[in-house]
DNA sequence: AATGAATGAGCTTTCATTCAT
DNA sequence: TATGAATGAAAGCTCATTCAT
């Protein structure tokens, strides 16, 4: 049975469900402008050195403007986070519905995260990975819920493959392992190289699972 | 033929002989001590929120004395990353030689960044690979040259393990690969917890050898 | 003969001529919700810091909206100080024409001074007493002779209680005494305490007049 | 017994002995003229209205040299106050102790209070009645305690007169009418007019006590 | 070397005011 | 009239860096 991956159509109407039930910000409207345009200073200077002019710049509004949106720079950061959980762990369960054995579903959580990450929609997953500890302590433990739900989703099918033997590490650690590894590759992967995302997810699923087994 | 690990007293010769040489700072000196402190509040606190007033008062001195150490905070950066690949680049090598075999050098190289990343003179490492940004573009320079000698140690290593079959994956990918996972260990791993870096490291390596093999 | 005092259906008539005659803004209109909610704001917490939005919200508008009304904050503040001088003025006038005799008159510009300050309707002269110092040029002039006027009916039975020798200080520095002694009243005076307004206006008249005679 | 007024040459050593028991800044050090212009500001400008780059401007430094000094501008409002209460406690006591009669010592605390309203070391005695609405809670707090030590060095002198019958009015009613007359003449009484404070400590004098009896 | 007062550019945030709808 | 998004000047404050001592 072959890996279904997510089709474009597909991943469309997700967003756009999302947007209608209020959980995700339109990217063409103001806010939404403004969260992209964060994300991509947060993610390329970092959130401390992301002047709140900076972002005003970019969206082509005064810097006072901005905290007509949101109530401070860290609340910007906190949305940014936000959506991109809410984004990402919607088509992680998308992804999932669509592969019935758990190797396809592992390879669907693997490729799911890695186009998060690296995917232009993605940069929010970058920032949500390294500015972790520039939330403040209410916004961290309430991006802190989102996160252990979305993580769930991941240690649910390991668990599941450890008992099947599909793979031999303790899920918690080759979860931990592969998030390093995967979230690591912004640093690195160039989407339009040699590599493709696609093969980039096959060499990550084949270091995971146990393969003196024939699955 | 098992894995030989890097003792005590020769990691302490290691760092007294690149002391002697030059290389690398004394810990006990004032400019070890200032180092020190700077390496774990950037690491703590990040690069930019760290204050040259914090890093003062945790070496005990007045902010205007640092500039008589380092002309500017970007250098103290510089110079903690520089320390930290001078010594860890030394600690690869030694490891490297107590081994003969692939797969045991593969282990000494994961378990020797593992070490770097976690213990306690290795927390400039984990600067090292966070604060990467924070640079600025001569230092950015100088430590990539340094960081390119350190990354050809194990380029090496994983192009002989690849023709030897020992792994399957492309080397630098998997040297990406692993660069994240061994790296992200600084965010959740406790070195007090049920689990040993020695355990960590061969889980680690088992995911990135070609398990089909009896090795 | 006995103090006469001003009786709320005088007052209260009064206010409605004044307002029939264009002088006084209705409290009930909008602009008069306005100036009431702006006046609270600025006795409790100063001019400076309360800012339009307070202002708005407090009214149950828009900060926007209410430019449609004055043109500045500044305005507001200046119609708030003129309503107050205009009701006060009045009620002093009043008051002056229930009594007869120069103790009473005198009796009755501190009790309704004291009324001005500490009752409800009143918190507008509290503004202007300790915001004076907000008021830009124009406004100062046009409000300064609304209160030279003001001051005058004071002077004036000052004056002539001085000639019968019933104070013994000069008008004007007696005047100004007073000022001071009456309008701190709004920073201790409780309404509902032990001590009536109309104690403490028989206390102050007390200090003020020459009690060597027998009035 | 006529009233021993306090001489130049006493108030100097008094302050003298205030900056080295360390409870008073030396006018002359850099905090000195700091809180100085400070004061002089909020009292022309009001707290809120008053930059602390106007400070700066004044002493001649630049805005950042001031947090060097205090830590904020609130602190440096709390500072003025502190030292007006200090110096104005030692002055009143210092004055009380010179003269006998509780009615010289009446005399004493108004002319003291007056002096400390009206001379320019005082202009700090205004800031602290007329912008106490700026303090936040904790300065507040502060500040409370000391005058409230101010205050019952008043309390305890007008409790005895009334005792004696030299006042009629309830001590703590008067109390407060006198601070009113007294810190309102920050508004109107120019030093160099044809009243001395002396007179017009003399009339104030005249308001408060009995005068049906031969004192 | 060390001090610590001073600098000054730059930060986030506030807020009276404007204006298209 | 009313809205509310947008403005833009100015606020309090931070902090790496300098420098006379």
């Amino acid at each position: 049975m072959p890996y279904v991956p997510l089709n474009d159509s597909d991943a469309s109407l997700l967003v756009k469900s999302l947007i209608d039930d209020g959980l995700l910000v339109d990217e063409s409207s103001a806010k939404g402008r403004l969260l992209k345009a964060s994300a991509e200073l947060f993610k390329s200077k970092g959130y401390d050195k992301t002047t709140v002019r900076d972002i005003a710049n970019q969206v082509g509004i005064q810097s006072g403007s901005i905290f007509h949106h949101y109530a401070s720079k860290q609340a910007i950061l906190c949305a940014v986070m936000e959506q991109a959980i809410i984004l990402n762990m919607a088509r992680l369960r998308l992804a999932l519905s669509l592969n019935e054995t758990l190797k396809e579903q592992l390879h669907a959580l693997i490729l799911s995260e890695l186009q998060a990450i690296i995917l232009d929609n993605g940069i929010a997953m970058a920032v949500l990975v390294y500015e972790w500890r520039s939330l403040e302590n209410e916004n961290k433990q309430k991006i802190l819920e989102l996160r252990d739900e979305y993580e769930q989703i991941w240690l649910d099918i390991l668990t599941q493959a450890h008992h099947q033997q599909l793979i031999n590490t303790t899920p918690m650690v080759l979860r931990k392992l592969l998030t390093g590894a995967i979230s690591w590759t912004t640093n690195w992967y160039k989407p339009h190289g040699e590599l493709s995302i696609d093969e980039l997810a096959e060499m990550t699923l084949a270091l995971a699972i146990n393969n003196n087994l024939k699955n």
